[in-house]
DNA sequence: TAGGCCATCTGGTCCT
DNA sequence: AGGACCAGATGGCCTA
């Protein structure tokens, strides 16, 4: 299934359409929620807020690690993360607890049972690994990482870093524009009308409008330039 | 206390 | 058949 922003929003709610509409230039919520040291790409304002997501699950989870690990006994897969199923079971009334007021649970042949709990833990194993993921962009994604800051949450994290590549896009393309100016500019024997915007023009960058011009067309259009920022697709013809 | 965010369980679907 | 992925449901924690 494709993951693609409406599906994000699928059960979107007030906060939700506040989210999607962020742009570059508007991270207004997100600033006051998270602290704003962050948002050095966007609009940047406001404080930074006390408290911190403790990751209400880990806390949670070694917790139920220690309580279940003393208590348990029971079947064990061969995902160590499985000990945790038993407490988890309790403490959320999963479908196991519905199954025990039908009395189904205990019809249940042990083998399913076992192949319940294995699930679980793979899923369970996968969301982590998501969630590492996540951490990983968080972690290079420029907001305040600070333990005084409250952590961005996922949809925030995905927000942002859209916007942050949008952004990071569009410097690049503004440094090309610039390179291709100022190159011009060692060539041409008048000098250069102030009254004439450097970016932007189509005569300095030829690009400008080609949407469907290539990086490495654009690239290549650029090898003599005194930067390596062309170095990318020089390297890779 | 309500709302936001999260972890987990679960069943369904698709793929290998 | 087994694993990956997904979305709905549920309940806990935290903040305003």
């Amino acid at each position: 299934m494709n993951v693609g922003e409406e599906d994000l929003f699928h059960g979107s709610d007030k906060r939700m359409n506040e989210l999607k509409s962020i742009g570059s230039d508007t991270l207004i919520d997100l600033t006051q929620r998270y602290g704003q040291a962050a948002f050095t790409f966007g609009a940047g304002h406001g404080a930074a807020s006390p408290g911190r997501y403790a990751r209400p699950g880990e806390t949670d989870f070694l917790s139920s690690a220690t309580a279940k690990s003393a208590e348990s006994g029971g079947e064990q897969t061969s995902d160590d993360d499985d000990s945790f199923d038993h407490l988890d079971q309790r403490k959320r009334g999963s479908a196991f607890d519905e199954d025990k007021h039908t009395g189904s649970l205990t019809k249940k042949p042990k083998e399913q049972r076992s192949l319940r709990l294995s699930i679980n833990a793979r899923e369970r194993r996968r969301m982590h690994d998501l969630n590492d993921a996540l951490d990983g962009l968080r972690s290079v994604i420029p907001y305040a990482h600070s333990p005084s800051v409250r952590k961005l949450s996922k949809i925030a994290t995905l927000l942002l870093a859209k916007n942050y590549i949008l952004m990071q896009a569009q410097a690049l393309e503004e440094m090309r524009r610039l390179v291709a100016y100022l190159n011009q500019g060692q060539t041409l024997t008048s000098p250069i009308p102030t009254a004439l915007a450097p970016f932007g023009q189509a005569a300095v960058y030829p690009f400008t409008g080609t949407a469907l011009a290539t990086c490495a067309e654009k690239c290549t259009s650029y090898t003599a330039a005194p930067s390596n920022l062309f170095k990318h697709c020089n390297d890779k013809p």
